[in-house]
DNA sequence: TCTTCGATCACCAGAATACGCATGAACCGT
DNA sequence: ACGGTTCATGCGTATTCTGGTGATCGAAGA
């Protein structure tokens, strides 16, 4: 985990900065608004620890630029006592969280704790095969990257399908997985589900394995 | 947008929910621990603000409750002035920010606002979508800068699919965060306020995934 | 190894259905 | 009474289901 530290006080910067090395981190120090800024615009860190009174430029507008360029790392901000409104234009602006001065270093560290592992939560929900990608939250599908048009059914299907990349999946596996109840066991609906959404796929991901069932396996793999 | 306060001072549990009414959000109220452990287990909310300190369970434990339940919301915590160590605490148990007692309503709404975007995964106070601008401070939103004008629950809808861009949106899900508890499920009101939402902004950025919901996409993306 | 037979599967197209939407009327709180 | 909200109805259409047909596959016997 790579820390920045925006900070003029000399003293402060430092012993902040130690007590993060301290605690495990790698930390760069910056000590005016542009070379900040520079720094977190140039840099990947996993959090910034950011003065509102900065030389050069001020913390807001600091943050405000980086949240414009679409950086979007986590920043904590610190403030003087006392000035809740500065507190308030601050978290406008894009800042993820401050601290009063003067804190308690302990403080400073379990902040920036919580930050990191707020934004490691954050993890995309895209599973691939092939040529075809799979964005479970959005509930797309694409294949080399065109957007299909796929009906809920269908999407279940594939879904179902990916989840369970490599393995055979039974005809009665994927009935009771597609809908609620019971529903008529002999009936070919998923035949044809299989079929429109191979057609639609275009690509031939989708083995049918005879007496068994379907199985969904990446062309490489698919080769061996 | 839907908020839980567990406080068991009366009038500020009033005076916060009330504060939070006034910004669009829908609330509920909860006066010691358990009653507030139950509903942030049973109901899904956008963000909670706890009390520290309460009858029956105290806000840390709550917390850490939640958590290990696997619940995820932010939570934004109210602890008493100077008692840095709780706040400390409070933190590592799970919370994700905190607001010192006395505090100024203001502050808490810009946190209650921070949370809450940063749980969507923006990191500026506005959220951008083609020609519409959705200010989460102002409570506003404009289409190509001309400022629309939207009742309540038009706004919460349209705020809802602003924070959950690109993600399909239940039906279910926009009725749970848009009411308070329970509501008639099988109405269809939902349905109603996107077809007013879609004539007011005019631009057609609300696609219906049929059988699924909701989503809301920029045309750029949509074409790639 | 080749042939034959039974079982499984893909595809098609019409029928049935569920779904989303607009509309207008009823309902509320202010 | 008014704006905002909710509910009920009916329509058009996308989606899903059904049943049939021909193709394909696998196993067993010659």
């Amino acid at each position: 985990m790579r820390i920045l530290v925006i900070e003029d006080d000399v003293n402060l910067n430092r012993q902040l900065s130690d007590a993060l090395k301290e605690a495990g981190y790698v930390v760069d120090q910056a000590f005016d608004g542009e070379e900040g800024h520079y720094l977190g615009e140039t840099e990947p860190y996993d959090a910034v620890i950011l003065d509102i009174g900065l030389p050069m430029m001020d913390g807001i507008s600091v943050v405000e630029k980086w949240r414009t360029e679409g950086k979007g790392m986590p920043v904590l901000m610190l403030t003087a006592r006392d000035r809740w409104s500065d507190k308030v234009a601050g978290i406008d602006a894009g800042a993820d969280d401050y601290v009063a001065k003067p804190f308690h270093v302990e403080e400073v560290l379990a902040r920036v704790r919580a930050l990191i592992r707020r934004a490691a939560g954050h993890s995309s929900s895209e599973i691939v095969c092939g040529p075809v990608r799979l964005d479970t939250k959005a509930s797309k599908a694409t294949v080399d990257g065109v957007p299909l048009k796929l009906t809920s059914h269908e999407f279940r299907l594939l879904s179902y399908l990916m989840h369970h990349m490599g393995q055979v999946v039974s005809r009665t596996e994927l009935v009771e997985h597609m809908y609620d109840q019971d529903f008529d066991r002999d009936s070919n609906t998923i035949e044809v589900f299989v079929g429109r959404l191979r057609k639609k796929l275009g690509v031939d991901l989708i083995e049918t394995v005879r007496g068994l069932g379907y199985r969904m396996q990446a062309p490489s793999e698919a080769a061996k």
